[in-house]
DNA sequence: TTTAATTCGATCAAAAATAATCATAAAAAA
DNA sequence: TTTTTTATGATTATTTTTGATCGAATTAAA
């Protein structure tokens, strides 16, 4: 019996009860005392489980794990929709962009198991595909705690350095004559990952389109496709300005 | 039977059980036991499989190397002691790289009200300061996903461009030689920072003083400082380096 | 607080596995 | 063909793994 597979039997074993002994190791795996305790002391120095007195514990129940927390509640079902449909568009390969809207969080749950790389700079999306089979390339720069995201003048240049097929963003506001933010540092961020992009895809809730906000950043020229639960005869008024509309119903 | 032949057996039966030792494959195979140990040595050095003593196992089926979170776990007593004693040195104006070991991850919850700019690598060093006074800078560039950690290129010319007042970093082990680092990426970050600091911390409780490990990565004239709980009158060797040593008891 | 019982860490020894060395056989190159 | 290189197996030295033992440290009980 490997070091290897008495490990994996410890795991299986602490999952269970949440916490074990040795002595009850030593006899259910059939080896020493003192070979058990080597084991856990291994296996605690590479963080697999928490050494107690006489045992070890599961290691969820000591230390909290750690979590970047997306608060914005708000209209999950039309998010959840539109970003199902973005998700389908999204292919083995893609290099995509996704900003630090609530929006866009969302997309998360869509692509975890898709292999792509995505560069963001939102450490809720992060925090989200940390553990599945997408790569992840995160924007340096000041963090903005209110945001949970990194912004500032590197971050801008960190993605100058990158170009990706598709890019997943959100607004503000949305209307014919442009796109609207809500401070400086989105439009300079949604702008700066649109630009060096292939295909921009803009995911927009009903409330939001039609709507002006703070500060018009650009025209629409910046759009190709614009994904929304807004079903309206309106939207071909985007769509004679040269912009794909993907319509969902929620 | 060539090497190739035997290399597809090899992980046909690996496929099959998932692991298996060196003596059921020298007579499965009709080999000697020394040219099976060649190939698996081979195998494993391709990634193909994971070796153990007496067999091999799928990549699979080994535990995930260590995960941050956890290996704060180990030691803790003696890391906060070290990290209480490095925090009395920071003052407000510093500007401070923190590594993105378990050990410098500590020093957190002391410096949550200083008035500092913190430039970290480290995704947990984010999060435990997020909602404090101190204003923080995320290295970008790709995510390691079991160190909860930014490395790469881009990251190493990310630090490249700050300048800092002081360094914290961990290491994996440090003798009068030199410094010793578990990994090519560790070490990498570990020198940038440590090159664009003008004092360097290297926080290293007494498991790791005297101790080497996989990776020698520079000598000692990095450092300035040690801050460790490790009292033995060794110390004084670090000392005639040119080093300062802050001892600390737990 | 003091005492007794565990548990731990360090050291040692035996067994197994590995790495290193060498000689031979097979294959490739000259 | 001869020479050189490569692959394999045998042998020996080294390392790793495991269990036993004992003093020190920790926990629980009196």
């Amino acid at each position: 019996m490997t070091f290897q597979k008495r490990a994996y039997k410890i795991l299986e074993l602490l999952e269970k009860f949440g916490e074990v002994e040795i002595r009850q190791l030593a006899a259910e795996i059939n080896v020493s005392e003192v070979t058990v305790r080597r084991d856990l002391t291994a296996m605690a120095a590479n963080g697999l489980l928490y050494r107690t007195h006489g045992g070890a514990m599961k290691i969820s129940e000591v230390i909290k794990p750690v979590s970047f927390v997306n608060k914005a509640g708000v209209n999950i079902k039309a998010k959840d929709a539109i970003c199902k449909r973005a998700a389908a568009d999204i292919i083995d390969g893609d290099v995509i962009f996704i900003d630090c809207g609530s929006t866009a969080f969302r997309l998360c749950q869509f692509i975890k198991n898709k292999k792509i790389k995505v560069i963001t700079n939102s450490l809720p999306v992060v925090n989200e595909l940390l553990d599945s089979a997408v790569t992840i390339n995160l924007i340096g720069g000041e963090v903005d705690a209110t945001r949970q995201a990194v912004h500032g003048t590197t971050a801008y240049e960190h993605i100058a350095r990158y170009r990706a097929s598709k890019a997943f963003l959100g607004v503000d506001g949305i209307t014919v004559e442009g796109l609207y933010a809500g401070s400086e540092h989105e439009a300079s961020n949604t702008l700066a990952m649109a630009l060096q992009s292939d295909c921009v895809y803009i995911l927009c809730d009903a409330r939001k389109v039609g709507k002006t906000s703070y500060l018009k950043f650009n025209d629409l020229s910046l759009v190709n496709i614009l994904v929304t639960d807004y079903n309206n005869p309106d939207v071909t008024e985007f769509e004679t300005k040269g912009i794909s509309v993907l319509s969902v119903t929620v």
